[in-house]
DNA sequence: TTGACATATTAAAATATGTTGATATGTTAC
DNA sequence: GTAACATATCAACATATTTTAATATGTCAA
């Protein structure tokens, strides 16, 4: 029974860091969050890191928006995007140590 | 350009990252990876605290074994799991802090 | 206005994941 | 051996995710 405090989060929270995590879960997306941890980026500038077509980019973008990780300001022509989710800054620095 | 310190991962290790995240990112999984950090248990002791079918249990245990975030040893009739992740465990903890 | 640029939305197709139920394997006790 | 138990595997299906391509929207500059 002993080693570590064991972790128990309830079910509702579970739900709700695995929604986080699928989120994150995916190489683009988990390379869009560690792109924008630093500085907001523009979709523009965010596609051409990634390499990626603008389509995919976007959809990207407007998913992790719409789950909370990140958030989008307009200036003129452009759409700038950051996080908006410190849980995820949090699991990020997470997997750096691993 | 300032701000917290920028996290980089190389590309291998993004897609090892978000293979871990994606692996826990299951209200199920994250269960069992919930349920076996503090001890190892049998098959038939993860199922009936998952309150999960026999076959969906066993195959959720062979997945995440076979991305080396659990392990596995048999005794007599039975196969007890264990987590064989740290990163694992400190993704848990992370999110406990959330 | 019009053109050019930046981003968003949509629909469709391709692929992957989750779930169930049936059956197989392996182990112990008899 | 066979029965009973614990776990694993398989096939089929349902559902969700990813990706592409085409088109739409919104904004600035001339």
């Amino acid at each position: 029974m002993p080693k570590g405090k064991p972790i128990l989060l309830d079910w509702e929270k579970v739900q709700r860091a695995a929604d986080i995590l699928k989120t994150v879960a995916h190489p683009t997306r988990l390379r869009i969050a560690e792109l924008l941890q630093s500085r907001e980026m523009t979709v523009g500038e965010i596609q051409e890191s990634l390499g990626a077509s603008q389509s995919l980019t976007s959809q990207q973008l407007s998913l992790m928006k719409a789950r909370g990780i990140l958030r989008s300001r307009k200036v003129g022509k452009s759409v700038y995007y950051g996080v908006d989710s410190p849980e995820v800054i949090q699991v990020l620095h997470c997997l750096k140590k691993c």
